[in-house]
RNA sequence: GGCGGCGUAGCCAAGCGGUAAGGCAGCGGUCUGCAAAACCGUUAUUCGCCGGUUCGAAUCCGGCCGCCGCCUCCA
């Protein structure tokens, strides 16, 4: 079950083919570092893409790669280099930020600039067929040929008129409302050759092209934020749909924005922030995507700072779990509750996500799941086998959510071995005072000593 | 003005007609040399406001108030 922005309700998902899930997501414009309102949507496109698999769907995923456009030209210029030499900074960052989110990666991320002959295609054919017009060598799209504009946004296309600006270069077109397919050449901006002039190619196009190339001309889910659904979307699905004359993509998904403190996120305002800004100040990349995937992806995510810390020590508690899991000297055996509640997790787990991504009944599961187990350590009631078969299961779920470190267990550099079995002596001494001293000591480099039953215990402060 | 979304405890957040999930924070207790972790108890007679439908509404309908986004190649 899954919303859907073109008919406005949340429907039963079927993809075209059995078990096989085309998915496009819109992808950056590489002129800039991605901020954590770009990285909202690619983490919840993720959660989606992620559960489909987990599902047990072939996920085709393709996203895409804007390396030239206005932003970029402009950059490009601004420092004097090439496109591509600016473009490739920006792109690399991406990636990066991609390894550090945990995004799942795309089949294909495909560039703008390697697909040029493909638009041109595309482009010659709506000519052909009478969507399209040039206009001093620009091509653009006449709206008023394809009678189902608007379908997506909802905006009836008379009323697009009133009270639309005009730009400067764009005023020869026969209707205001007319798009760009194509951009005539301008001296010291890049440009490709093509049969109706040189130059290069409008923004929409693009992932049309790219679309229809890897996925073909019907595509079961197209996804990014709500701000696209006009007009970069509506577009889309007119210049597709006007190419091939068949539906272009079945299912749209559309994330909220983000804002911060209640604002807009804006330069201007001081509280613009890059996943790179929020890292230098010390929060971690997990929590980072804890708190943008535990927000439902069709609700405003207001981001504070306070909810970043929440989200910190949410994710504590579920490591301080795994962590008391993985150390505790348990009996042999295996019960039947623990059985029972493990079914019972994974089974609400996906009955939440199933609906539409519910991620709070999901994260709920997860929660109950840990207080179940908790309460069965205190009482010993827990066996060796639930154990590890709780464990299977949140490495099993967290195919899904990716939050859970990659280690529970830290090694530790022998000089610290040695504090800490130098304060084990003092404690034993009841010498309480030196083992405090070297507890506070190893606290300020970030490792936490806990005394047990069994012995003393460390964790590495990391979220 | 048009289109869309939202308003649930100090904070985040489920709920989709049957009597308020979950997380964070707080408070009291157990455990501990002290902590930490964990556990037990506690924190909304109430879901922006006002009406209506119903045996019964946070959930449906009408009105009002407040907030956010899009309608400009900003995700």
């Amino acid at each position: 079950m899954i919303y859907n922005t073109l008919s406005g309700r949340i429907e039963e998902f079927k993809p075209l083919e059995e078990g096989v899930v085309k998915l496009y997501t819109c992808g950056p414009t590489v002129y800039d570092y991605a901020h954590i309102g770009n990285f909202r949507s690619y983490v919840a496109e993720d959660l989606l893409k992620r559960f489909l698999k987990f599902l047990g769907y072939r996920v085709i995923h393709v996203m895409n790669i804007t390396d030239v456009d206005d932003k970029t030209i402009a950059g490009a210029r601004a420092e004097g280099i090439s496109l591509k030499g600016f473009t490739a900074k920006y792109e690399k960052a991406f990636f990066e930020d991609i390894e550090t989110l945990r995004l799942d990666k795309a089949d294909y991320y495909p560039k703008a600039t390697e697909h040029v002959e493909d638009m041109i295609k595309i482009i010659q054919g709506l000519l052909e067929k009478g969507y399209a017009y040039e206009k001093e060598g620009s091509i653009y799209f006449r709206i008023s040929s394809f009678p189902e504009y608007g379908k997506l946004s909802k905006i009836k296309k008379e009323e697009l008129k009133a009270g639309i600006r005009i730009d400067a270069d764009e005023y020869e077109k026969e209707d205001v409302r007319d798009f760009a397919l194509w951009k005539a050449k301008k001296p010291g901006e890049p440009s490709w050759p093509a049969p109706f002039g040189e130059g290069r190619p409008g923004w929409h196009i693009e992932c049309s092209a790219m679309s229809m190339k890897y996925l073909g001309p019907t595509i079961d889910i197209h996804a990014r934020g709500v701000d696209n659904i006009f007009p970069h979307h509506e577009n889309e699905i007119a210049q597709s749909e006007a190419y091939t004359g068949k539906q272009f993509v079945r299912y749209w998904f559309h994330v909220q924005h983000l804002i911060v403190n209640g604002e807009k996120m804006s330069k201007s305002k001081g509280n613009f922030y890059t996943l790179r800004d929020l890292l230098s100040m010390g929060f971690s990349p997990r929590a980072i995507r804890y708190l943008l995937l535990t927000t439902h992806y069709r609700k405003v995510l207001n981001f504070t700072f306070d909810a970043l810390y929440q989200a910190t020590a949410s994710l504590k508690r579920i490591t301080d779990f795994l962590f008391e899991l993985e150390t505790r000297n348990f009996s042999d055996g295996q019960t039947e509750e623990a059985r029972n509640m493990i079914e019972k997790t994974k089974k609400d787990f996906t009955a939440a996500l199933l609906d539409d991504l519910n991620i709070s009944g999901a994260i709920a599961a997860i929660f109950e799941m840990i207080h179940w187990g908790n309460k069965a350590m205190e009482g010993e009631k827990l066996k060796k086998k639930d154990a590890e078969q709780i464990k299977l299961l949140f490495y099993d779920l967290d195919r899904v959510l990716a939050i859970l470190p990659e280690k529970i267990i830290e090694e530790l550099p022998d000089e610290i071995m040695e504090l800490i079995k130098k304060r084990e002596e003092a404690r034993k001494n009841r010498d309480f005072a030196t083992a405090d001293a070297i507890r506070d000591e190893l606290f300020k480099k970030g490792i936490i000593l806990e005394d047990t039953k069994e012995g003393t215990r460390w964790k590495i402060i990391k979220t």
